[in-house]
DNA sequence: TTAAATGCAAAACCTTTGCTGCGCC
DNA sequence: GGCGCAGCAAAGGTTTTGCATTTAA
């Protein structure tokens, strides 16, 4: 557990939201300036791998960590990509019910809603341009 | 609708699987020996906004395409990214239940599984590394 | 002391975009 | 004749990696 690694893992749990690896970056180098985005990178899938965090890999483009690292279900933002926790309790026994029905073997699942947080909504209403996002 | 938009259409349809933008490059290539990537990906783009493909979004690196334009989920290789349909029904009221719990307006959810494709499995097993994949 | 981790830079990977010119209505 | 689309190539955004050096256990 190296310094860098430690501050690391403190800023994701400080974020209140889902960060990206860039975002986590912005934050530590206000603590360590000289870190390179490299060794967030190789940490943050070393968080992962050891548990304390947990690597998202929703539809969006980037990938997001998340402090909780019980699983959960989230909402995405179609405009902002911003990422938040689906007020919906975990289904432990989703897989269980087509395990005859495939040849995979299923290991997990994720549940990802698709929307408008309030911030886009509220601008789209501004602007009148709901219809251009929300086809 | 343009010769290229045409084949490229096909073959989607023609493919069995999931493909990749580059996939589906390699099979028009083979109609249509001078066409470019760029022209792909523009068309995988109107053609998703026709509604005549699908375009997914789902926790891999890469885009994928889908003929079949109705709602369906899908299951994930954790090892090769190959994709499959998950044989379960769509769950239309799924996102009801809790708009009132959430700022967001929720328009849309996307379910995805997550396992070993037979021949991953297979494999992992000969070479006895399933552990290794499946930690 | 020695394996592991860092910083830096370059590469890799996937996707998008600017430009020029061709072909369709 | 204008407009959209093609092909080509370059750029863009995100993530990974090679390497020399430093650091932590």
């Amino acid at each position: 557990m190296t310094r860098q690694r430690k501050v690391i893992l403190e800023e994701i749990q400080t974020l209140r939201y889902h960060p990206s690896a860039d975002e986590i970056y912005e934050a530590v180098r206000k603590k360590l300036p000289r870190i390179s985005l490299g060794t967030v990178y190789r940490n943050l899938e070393i968080l992962s791998e050891l548990g304390r965090v947990q690597k998202l890999e929703l539809g969006g483009r980037l990938k997001r960590f998340d402090w909780d690292v019980r699983k959960h279900y989230h909402i995405r933002c179609i405009n902002c990509d911003r990422v938040d926790n689906a007020p919906m309790s975990f289904m432990k026994n989703m897989e269980n019910s087509f395990t005859e029905a495939t040849d995979y073997k299923i290991m997990d699942h994720q549940l990802e809603f698709l929307g408008l947080c309030p911030e886009c909504m509220n601008k789209a209403i501004e602007r009148n341009t709901l219809d251009n996002i929300a086809r």
